[in-house]
DNA sequence: TCTGGGGTCCTAGGACCC
DNA sequence: TCTGGGGTCCTAGGACCC
């Protein structure tokens, strides 16, 4: 790790609801959120409310009567989180990309062509507002765990330098849930021991930290509470799953009802592989019920698939033994599906038979084959007419979806 | 405020092998 | 009759992040 601060992570600041305040200014100094059944982002005014991403559209109504909806211009927020990327990568290729809207960068060894990491944050701010329009916070630090720290305390639109002098100062004083890793559940059990902020936990006895929290996670927590974050950027992160959700109101748990949605998220997810030539071996799938509880199953294949119906298939099966363990649970809200223990190959098209039965969930075999070249040649017709061209069950979900698949397309990681 | 969707990592227990 | 210990893979669930 470095002794002077050169990792910054930037971080755009609300950043769909800043888009669209950017693109129609008539919004601009306005409580919005994006979205409407749901609320996919809102603006700080907005928020001011305690209006959040995920919440009803209705219940953000009740928080924030004057809050104004508006549609995303989802191909917009690829274009600007790229471009506000690009800026960044304009100093330095060492960087870490960790969504649409946020990345880390290590800047040493820039000083001589940029100047000190405060002065490249700060150009940095100010080409993303001068060329993009938007707002970024930036925060710079020894560590990434502390540059992140110091961006969410920079926000909204501003910049802070932790000097790594004054750095256990600055990180002791702050609350723990601006620690990476913890939420509303190690929050509570800190806070029934009494530990508040970062220096609490940093004092707290580590053993004790360890059982009350597990090995990993109170050693890990401890380290960080005194930035010892031996973590360096990772330029290039691959997905190691893939998977697709759909919300469902509540809906019978019959198989008249699931099928045909697990059919349409194995489609969604085994075209992804197949784009990227990835095999999946592990697939999971998740059912929530009415009570919000949710219980998964999943099956580890001794060959890996990509074909939608494969997928579809298992995840039937899945489902199926997943509700007869489960026969009192009559009502499901939400499914999803996760493929896993991804392979690198690509789906073999003409290979050897695989010693294995002829089910049609090896790739290998004759009947996984045909299902590989229907898949291929649907994939191929999408591309050319659009997702919505052909496809399985497409019809069979009628208004189901209340996330845009645009949407859903920005949060996908690279496979 | 009854709660979207795509991900990562950790834990604990069981199966199985040597 | 009782019974060691380590390693690896798998499954189910929980917590967390953006």
């Amino acid at each position: 790790m470095h002794s002077t601060a050169s990792i910054l992570h930037a971080d755009l600041d609300a950043f769909y609801a800043s888009v669209e305040q950017l693109l129609q200014p008539a919004l601009r100094g306005k409580p919005i959120a994006v979205g409407g059944g749901v609320v996919l982002a809102a603006s700080y005014e907005a928020r001011a409310f305690g209006v959040k991403s995920g919440m009803s559209g209705r219940a953000a109504r009740e928080l924030c009567p004057e809050l104004i909806f508006t549609g995303g211009h989802f191909s917009e927020y690829e274009r600007l989180g790229d471009a506000a990327i690009d800026v960044l990568a304009s100093f330095t290729p060492d960087i870490e990309r960790i969504s649409i809207d946020e990345a880390f960068a290590d800047v040493s060894g820039c000083e001589a062509l940029f100047g000190s990491p405060e002065e490249i944050a700060r150009k940095v701010r100010r080409r993303v507002r001068d060329k993009l329009g938007l707002p970024i916070s930036i925060g710079v630090a020894r560590t990434k765990h502390l540059a992140k720290i110091a961006s969410q305390v920079a926000k909204p639109d501003g910049l802070v330098l932790v000097d790594p002098a004054t750095e256990l100062m600055f990180l002791h004083d702050l609350p723990v849930d601006l620690m990476w890793g913890v939420g509303p559940a190690t929050k509570a059990k800190l806070a029934a021991r009494g530990i508040e902020t970062i220096g609490e936990l940093a004092h707290a006895s580590p053993q004790a930290m360890e059982r009350v929290l597990g090995k990993a996670v109170g050693r890990k927590l401890t380290q960080l509470a005194w930035n010892r974050d031996p973590r360096a950027i990772q330029t290039d992160r691959r997905a190691i799953s893939a998977g697709a959700q759909s919300a469902l109101g509540k809906r019978p748990a019959t198989e008249t009802v699931f099928a045909p949605v697990l059919q349409h998220l194995a489609d969604r997810i085994a075209r992804r592989l197949r784009a990227k030539d990835r095999l999946a071996r592990t697939v999971t799938v998740r059912v929530r019920f009415a009570d919000m509880s949710s219980v998964s199953r999943a099956i580890t294949l001794p060959a890996p698939i990509c074909s939608t119906a494969a997928l579809t298939e298992i995840a039937i099966d899945l489902v199926r033994g997943l509700l007869a363990d489960h026969p009192d649970e009559r009502t499901i809200s939400l499914l999803a599906i996760s493929a896993s223990h991804l392979g690198l190959e690509p789906c073999p098209q003409l290979e050897l038979p695989f010693a294995l039965a002829d089910d049609g969930r090896r790739p290998g075999t004759k009947k996984g084959r045909l299902r590989e070249r229907a898949d291929r040649a649907l994939d191929a017709i999408r591309e050319r007419f659009g997702q919505e061209a052909v496809g399985y069950a497409s019809g069979a979900l009628g208004g189901l979806r209340s996330v845009p698949d645009a949407f859903r397309e920005l949060a996908e990681k690279e496979l």
